[in-house]
DNA sequence: AATGAATGAGCTTTCATTCAT
DNA sequence: AATGAATGAAAGCTCATTCAT
C-alpha cells in the first residue's frame, strides 16, 4: 500500500516504458496486457494509467522513442561523411548493423507494434514519415552534392527506399533461415542505387532519361 | 428455423465473403465483428462457423482470394508480351493501374486487413510470399531472356521492390492528397530499373559491377 | 460450459428479471453487481447481455414492469366502482395498501432504483410520467361525472398528488418507526380531498373561487 | 509545491465549495470527479481531503449550506406576516419564487445532487428532514393562530406537501416546455389549502369532518 | 446446413482515497 | 496547509466460439 519510493513522474515514466519494451518484445502488442506491464514496471496499474492516457498512446510514445533512437544512432554513424551518394550508402549499411546488432528491438519496433492490430491506423503514420524524412534528408544532401540526377523525385525515392529496406528487414525477421542482414548490404545498397542494370552491353540506351512527361 | 433457401455451401461461402468484404472495407479486420459479417451475409453465426474454422481463417481466405484475383489480372495484363525488362515495367505499371481502379479493394487488401492486428504474424507470410514469387517469376523471365546482370540477387530485388510497391501504394492509399498513383508509374519504374542515376557524368564508374567482394 | 436447457428467450430474460429483483432489492441499483445478477439467474454474464444492452436499461425495464403491474393491481380493485370522488379515493387506498402489504417490493421500486445514481436522469420521467397519467385518468373521470370543480388543473392536481403519496411512502420505507401506512389513507384522502380545511367556521369564505387570474 | 498564497483554511473550504457547485451542475454528482472539482478550485486533490472527508461529505455540506441559505431567504421573506394561513400561502408563494430566480441552483440541488446516486441513501434524510420541519413550523404556526383544524395531522400534512412542491419543482426544472413556475403559485395554494373542493354545491356534506373514525 | 442462445475469460479503464514529502 | 504521484479494487462490457436443437 506505500508507494515504491520518491521518484520523478519522468522517472516513472521511464520505467514503465522500459518494462513495457520488454513485455511487447516478448508478446506483442495486442497480446500484452496493462497488468504484465504494471507488474514488471513493479507499479500498480493506477499509475499506468496516471502517466500514459492509454495503452495504445503508450506504445505510440514506445515506438516514438524507439525509432528516435534508431535513427539519431544512424546519424551519429554517417556524422563524420559530408553528405553524398557514399554516405547514403553508409546510411543503409548502418540501419542494416543496427538491426541486426539489435535483432530483438527491431522485432519489437517492426513485428510486435507497428505489425499489429488497429495500429495501421493513421496514428502510425507520423512515425513511418519520420523515417522517409530521414532517408530524404540523405537523400538531399547527395542532391545538394550534385551528385543525383535533378529530376529524381526524392520524396517518392525515400518511401520506395524505405519500403525496400522495410520488407528487407522484416523478411529477415521473420524468415526460418534468413541470409544474414549485415551481409546483404551491398547488394542492397547496389540495388537501390543502381536497380536492376542497364538493358545490358554498353551504357549507352537512353536509361539516363529520367522523369515522365 | 428454416434455412433460407436451397444453396449450396459453395453459394453460401462466397455470400459470407462477400459480405465479409464489404464489413472489412467499412470496418478493418479488428473493428469487424463476426456477427457483423453473419448479419450482412443474411446467415446466422452458426452458418458463419460451419463455413470457415475463425475469423481469421476467414479473412485469411478473403486476402488470399483477393490477391490470387488481382496476380491474374495483372498476369493477363502482360501476358501479350514475351518475358524482358519491358514486361517488366509494364507488370508494374499494370499493378499500380489495377490499384488506382479499384482503390477500395486495395485499401480492404492492404490497410483493413494485411495492415491489422496479429497478422504480421506467420499466417499472412505466404501471401506475402505469393506477390514475391510472382515478381521474382517476371524477374527471372527477364533474366532468361538475357536482360538482367547475371549477378542480380533475385530474392532480394523481388523483396525489395515489393516493398518499394508495397509503401508507394500505401501512401497514395493513406496520405490526405496522394499524387494520383498511375502518374508515379514511369518515375518509379526508373527507379527500380536504374535506382537514383550513376553517379554522375558518363557510365564508367567501376560501381556497376555488380555484387560484393 | 454447456448451457442451462432448452429455454426461450422470453424465458431466460424473465428469470434475469426476477434475480435482478432479488438482488437489487437487497443491494440497490448502485452496489448490485451484473455478475451477482447473472450468477443469481444462474445465467452467464455473457447471457445477460445478451439479453439487455446495458444495466441499466434492464433496471429500467424492470421498474417498468414493477410499476406497471402495481397500476394495473390498483386499477382492478377500483374497477368495479364507476369513476367518480369516491373511487380517487378508494384507488388512493388501494395504493397504499399494496405498498403496505408489499413493502419490499416498494422499497425496491422507490429507494433501490429510483432513487439511486444517475437516474432521476430523463430516462426515468416516462415511468413517473406513467403514474402521473394513472391519477390523472382518475380525476378526469370524477370531474367527468360532475364531481370536481371545472377549474381544477388537472396536470397540476396529478403531479402535486403524486409528489405527497411518493413522499409519504417513501417516509413510511425509509423511518426508524413509521406510522402503519395503510391507517394514514384516511387522513391523506382527507388531505388531497379538502386540503387544511378552510379557514374556520362557516364555509362562506371565497375558497372556493378556485383559478389564477 | 508552495501552496496558492495565504488563505484561511475556511476560505480554502469556500472556495472548494463554489467549485464543487460549478461543477454538480454542470455535471451532476456521480459524473462530477474529485479531479475536477480540486482543478477547478485550483488546489490539489490533497487539499480537497484536508478540507473533506470525502467526496459524499462534501455534498451533503454543500446541500445543507444550499437549502440552508434557500430556508432562511423564505423566511426573510415572510416574516414580516404574522403566522397564519396567509403567510403559509406566500411562504409556498415565495419558495416557487425563489426557485423561479435561480433555476440553476434548483436544479442542482434538486436534480444533480439529491436525485443522485446512493443519495436516497439515510444520508439524506437530514436534509429532507430539515425542509420539512420548516414547513411545520408554519403549519404549527397558522394552526395556533386558530386557523387550522384540530384534527389536521400536521406531520402528514408536511410532508405531504413538501412532496407536492417538490414534485411540482422537479417538472418544472425537467419538463421540455413547463409552465411559468411563480405562475402556478396560486393554482397550488388553492390545491394545498382547498383540496379537489368539496363535492359539489353548498357545504354541507358530512365528510368535513377530518380524522378517521 | 443452419440456428441463435449461451459461454466466460478477459479486457481496458475509472476514481475515491492515501500519504510521503 | 498543501502537493500530486500512487494505489488497487472493482466495474461494465466484448466477442470469438460452441453446441443442443
Amino acid at each position: 500500500m506505500p508507494r515504491q519510493a520518491g521518484r520523478s513522474a519522468q522517472q516513472t515514466r521511464a520505467i514503465i516504458l522500459d518494462a513495457a519494451a520488454e513485455v511487447l518484445a516478448r508478446q506483442g502488442y495486442e497480446a500484452a496486457r496493462v497488468d504484465d506491464i504494471a507488474r514488471r514496471s513493479g507499479v500498480s496499474k493506477g499509475a499506468f494509467y496516471f502517466h500514459f492516457p492509454s495503452k495504445e498512446e503508450m506504445a505510440l510514445g514506445l515506438v516514438d522513442q524507439l525509432s528516435e533512437r534508431l535513427i539519431q544512432k544512424v546519424q551519429r554513424m554517417v556524422e563524420p561523411q559530408p553528405p553524398s551518394r557514399a554516405r547514403l550508402g553508409a546510411a543503409i549499411q548502418a540501419l542494416l548493423e543496427t538491426f541486426a546488432r539489435k535483432r530483438a528491438l527491431g522485432h519489437l519496433l517492426l513485428v510486435n507494434i507497428v505489425g499489429q492490430g488497429r495500429v495501421m491506423d493513421r496514428k502510425f503514420l507520423p512515425i513511418r514519415e519520420k523515417f522517409i524524412l530521414f532517408i530524404r534528408a540523405e537523400l538531399v544532401g547527395a542532391a545538394e552534392a550534385g551528385e543525383l540526377p535533378r529530376d529524381l523525385d526524392l520524396d517518392l525515392t525515400a518511401r520506395a527506399w524505405l519500403g525496400a529496406l522495410h520488407e528487407t528487414i522484416l523478411h529477415w525477421l521473420l524468415a526460418a533461415h534468413p541470409t544474414p542482414l549485415a551481409s546483404q548490404g551491398k547488394a542492397l545498397q547496389n540495388l537501390l542505387f543502381y536497380g536492376i542494370g542497364r538493358a545490358l552491353p554498353g551504357c549507352d540506351d537512353k536509361e539516363t532519361g529520367r522523369g515522365s512527361p
